[in-house]
DNA sequence: CAGTGAGCGAGCTTCCGCTTGACTT
């Protein structure tokens, strides 16, 4: 017999709760939720009033016979899932598929995993909420509705095996919606002046000081003529002013800031923070990496407190705790934050060590006194112009937080460091040393990053912490959304330069448009939104979440019943995709460019079965079209109707090379020159439309050089292992499998034992 | 490795939100 069962969700969860608690209790977790709508015919009665149909999915049926069997054994059964929606619905079907006692099943909830809360928690227990619990069912039940009868749609009418639901669907949205700005977007050029004055330096030696003028010129005539005007004025400093300046730190980490901060300070993924944070959690490290709240225990912040008085002295001590901004938090678990704080470091692996010296240090910060600064503004006028020059400059004065953690932000335009400015007095006249007038162009918005995305999706209210990375993930898989580089262009910005009584021009070379692991749409994805956009308004406007979100508040409370809930959105709904299945025609993303001057057909691009393609005709005509697919980076909705002829310019021969054709075209791999049967890559920056026979020629050469090198050593004895040069250098090659060769030893003058050793020793993949 | 681009009409795909492994490379 057991005298208590506690139930919680996470199994990390339950074993710390089971230490703070003793032999009297036994601690088990459900792993999740437990039961989930069938998936066969939606899963819901829709005609008998919205019953959901529940069951016990496959892989969850284990622990239910496991808990099951507990539960009859004990004397007090404690649901203590997460206090939220999900949390409450998850204790909810638990009491049914156990078939639990009411007389002897309590509901428990706790914020925080400390030994005094659970113990508050026992002490005020109550019963399941089901008003809640509707809400949770309400929820799962509008989702599975949008999702089950939106995506058969997009099988009939786009593409088999596409998917489309509240939250993807308006993730993929901003994608598309971002895209089109850049693309309709012009660059504005405009230019930025800067001068250099000669002023007497802190130690009493020659220093300069930058000052942005007041004003940008549209053109470079008005910016030549303001330099020129320039050359006899006088500058003299006609204010000074100072102000102090406070910056607080940032609240602890929540999962939407740890993946933003851990995508830009370290580089990671979502989905790489989340496995990581998630091993620091299994170690007991870190609390829950799954929260909304930015909120910290009394127990953590007495500790941080301890921590930073020690460390950093008194003063460095500010105590507070944050409120949460985001629309739709639940708050059910702690901020992120080190399990104990005392360790600002950890052992693990590099990426643990990282993320979670990161954690520590935005916590430590969070509980610091706040930094402060001085901001001195310099102005300066010009003899002879309306115009003035300004001076900035920041001088920290007590760093505060900023002793251990500094934000980052998205944005992509370098802050310039501003220092400490020259000691000048007003009615000081200044030397001038040069003056610049430098081209610039406005920049495009900047295309989502994952962590950005989550940020956005975070601020609409739209899907939870445990869904971010998934739903992420998701938009790839389907291949709505691609995550790569822009190259960018480089482009000449004109440089003029006041010096003495000259003015000189430069050209400039600048790189515009470079990004480094950004999302953009497919082809696919554009289609799909636009077919949605166009069918469903409601479910794709971006309050769609926040509206339905208030009627699920509703239901919690009491105040209205769930099936007439579901009932109001669902009809208009359904009718909506009957509508759309009969009337819409198949989307296929079909687009005229113009017509074919050689034949005088029309070209036009669509989506074809193999994915997007051009075509000359049409299929009705006597002469069948001609088709050729699209290459990478282009897309049906830019690409112009030059591209798309170029396309039907290849395969072309361009030569001769000893005595056989070279042939230039575009396969699944890209473009390639085939020569002699054999298939050689093009490089990125080789075009080909324009490549000629000599670089063709160098291609096939260095391949066959690189081939020649491939084999560095190979041995009588076994002759099925190679030493081998390949792409991130010498490697051992045996039995299909590659082993690194140790920094220490010469990949040359290896011995077959030696090989044999290293083989031996090598690590098995599948260990963390 | 480097192509295809109609529709014979099987049987499948799909949502969001809770949780972890069990699998590869």
């Amino acid at each position: 017999m057991i005298e208590n069962l506690v139930i919680v969700e996470s199994p990390a969860k339950a074993k710390t709760i089971e230490r703070f608690l003793g032999g009297a209790y036994t601690v088990k977790s459900s792993f999740g939720h437990i039961r989930d709508l069938a998936k066969k015919n939606l899963g819901i009665d829709v005609d008998g009033g919205f019953v959901p149909q529940y069951i016990v999915p496959a892989d969850k049926k284990k622990i239910v016979k496991e808990l099951k069997s507990l539960a009859k054994d004990s004397q007090m059964v404690w649901l203590a899932t997460d206090e939220d929606r999900e949390g409450e619905a998850i204790a909810w079907h638990l009491f049914e598929e156990l078939g639990l006692d009411k007389d002897k099943t309590r509901r428990i909830v706790f914020h925080e995993i400390t030994k005094d809360a659970i113990l508050n928690a026992l002490d005020n227990s109550r019963h399941i909420d089901t008003s809640l619990v509707n809400a949770q069912q309400a929820r799962r039940v509008l989702d599975r509705l949008v999702g089950f009868e939106l995506s058969p749609l997009l099988w009939k009418k786009v593409k088999p095996s596409l998917s489309a639901g509240r939250v993807q669907s308006v993730a993929v949205k901003l994608i598309v919606e971002r895209e089109r700005e850049i693309q309709s977007f012009t660059p504005k050029k405009y230019f930025r002046v800067t001068g250099k004055f000669l002023v007497e330096g802190s130690n009493g030696g020659p220093a300069t000081m930058k000052a942005d003028l007041s004003k940008r010129f549209d053109k470079r005539e008005e910016a030549e003529t303001f330099l020129s005007q320039c050359m006899n004025s006088e500058f003299t400093v006609t204010g000074i002013e100072k102000k102090p300046l406070k910056k607080n730190p940032p609240p602890p980490f929540t999962t939407s800031t740890l993946q933003q901060e851990a995508s830009r300070k370290l580089g990671f993924s979502v989905n790489q923070t989340m496995s990581v944070a998630q091993r620091l959690y299994e170690s007991g490290k870190i609390t829950y990496m799954r929260t909304d709240s930015v909120n910290l225990s009394k127990l953590a912040i007495g500790t941080a407190a301890g921590k930073i008085k020690e460390s950093f002295g008194e003063k460095y001590l500010l105590t507070r705790n944050f409120t949460t901004k985001s629309k739709g938090a639940q708050e059910a678990h702690e901020a992120i934050r080190p399990t104990y704080l005392e360790n600002s470091t950890v052992e693990g692996s590099r990426a643990e060590q990282r993320l979670y010296e990161l954690i520590w240090k935005r916590t430590i910060a969070s509980q610091m006194s706040e930094a402060q600064l001085e901001k001195t503004t310099i102005n300066i006028a010009i003899s002879g112009a309306a115009e003035r020059f300004v001076a900035t400059g920041e001088v920290l004065k007590f760093d505060g937080f900023l002793k251990v953690y500094m934000e980052s932000t998205d944005d992509d335009q370098e802050e310039e460091a501003k220092g400490l400015l020259p000691a000048v007095n007003e009615k000081d006249r200044l030397q001038r040393e040069l003056i610049e007038a430098s081209e610039k162009t406005s920049l495009q918005p900047p295309r989502y990053t994952e962590a950005s995305l989550v940020k956005k999706m975070e601020e609409l209210g739209i899907g939870r912490p445990s869904t971010y990375a998934p739903t992420i993930s998701t938009v790839q898989q389907r291949e709505y959304v691609v995550k790569e580089d822009r190259i960018g262009i480089e482009r000449e910005m004109t440089l003029l330069t006041l010096r003495g009584d000259s003015i000189s021009e430069k050209q400039v070379k600048e790189k515009y448009g470079f990004e480094k692991n950004k999302l953009g749409p497919t082809d696919i994805g554009s289609i799909v939104n636009d077919f949605l956009e166009q069918n469903f308004q409601n479910i794709m406007d971006f309050n769609f979440t926040a509206s339905v979100e208030k009627q699920f508040d509703e239901i919690a409370e009491g105040g209205l019943d769930w099936p007439k809930m579901i009932e109001g959105f669902y009809t208009p709904f359904h009718t909506r995709v009957d509508t759309a299945t009969q009337t819409s025609e198949r989307s296929k993303g079909e687009k005229v460019l113009g017509e074919d001057p050689q034949s005088g057909r029309p070209i036009s691009v669509k989506i074809g079965r193999f994915g997007p393609i051009a075509q000359i005709g049409e299929a009705s005509d006597e002469e069948k079209p001609r088709f050729a697919s699209l290459l990478k980076g282009q897309s049906l909705e830019t690409i112009t109707l030059e591209d798309a002829l170029d396309l039907f310019r290849l395969p072309r021969t361009i030569g001769q090379f000893e005595d056989e054709e070279l042939v230039i075209g575009v396969g699944k791999y890209g473009p390639y020159v085939r020569h002699k049967s054999k298939f050689y890559s093009l490089s990125n920056s080789d075009d080909a439309y324009s490549i000629e026979q000599e670089r063709a020629i160098e291609i096939i050469t260095e391949k066959r050089t690189q081939e020649e090198n491939r084999n560095i050593k190979q041995f009588e004895e076994e002759p099925g292992l190679l030493i081998l040069n390949g792409r991130y250098g010498p490697y051992i090659s045996f039995n299909k499998k590659n082993y690194r060769i140790p920094k220490s030893k010469k990949p040359e003058d290896l011995s077959l034992e030696e090989c044999r050793e290293i083989i031996e020793k090598a690590p098995s993949r599948t260990k963390k």
